[in-house]
DNA sequence: TAAAAGGTTCGATGGTTGTCTAACTGACGT
DNA sequence: ACGTCAGTTAGACAACCATCGAACCTTTTA
């Protein structure tokens, strides 16, 4: 009882928090519509569409993944990014209940 | 053709982008949560609730504000806030629709 | 009119953060 | 082993922003 199993598994106040932070950028949103448009996307190529230094990218990619919002796997030298839609959609569905509910 | 005329208005970017803001912050996003649970929230009790200088209300209100997030009127001396749910639900259909799409 | 109370505006300040360059690590091909 | 390319890390800098106290405006009440 102290771990239920619901469909969505609630969102951590700390989670919440970095999501919304994760989002506020709007590079950083560029960057994970971006990554959304593809299934895998190789982080080689976000930086031929964004005018930014790949240290930036790098950081970027760090807080969308400390967010939850990304997952990076590296593949060789290369780094391929994976939208994860449930926690987008675990964010909404949180952001209606505190503030849209009813 | 050049508007059209949806059921619900597609977001600007400017205001996608100000509403991300708005949320991002905690206290702000702690207020917004308390202005929803009331259907009429005078702004004189989220000054009780909250441990924070007046101007800093002040700051957080306007900023919702300008965001859509909040309708604040007012009514002889006082000021009160209501929340606009259509903004936020605006809000994550778009996020839906940039990063979460299909 | 004066005082009090609710909000706003103004500077100032300290902390956060987006961005860069430079140096580094790791993987691949010759 | 070497050079190259992908990405990370460290440090620095500038811009932004949450916060405050103080002064101000407005409304109500005495």
């Amino acid at each position: 009882m102290t771990t239920r199993n619901p469909p969505r598994p609630a969102l951590a106040a700390k989670q919440f928090e970095l999501i919304a932070k994760a989002l506020a950028d709007p590079r950083r949103m560029a960057l994970l519509e971006a990554i959304a448009a593809k299934d895998e996307c190789p982080c080689v190529q976000l930086r031929q569409q964004f005018p930014v230094s790949k240290a930036t990218i790098s950081h970027h990619l760090k807080e969308l993944s400390r967010a939850g919002l990304v997952e990076a796997r590296r593949e060789g030298q290369f780094l391929n990014c994976e939208i994860r839609r449930e926690t987008l959609e675990a964010y909404t569905a949180e952001l209606l209940r505190r503030a849209g509910g009813r």
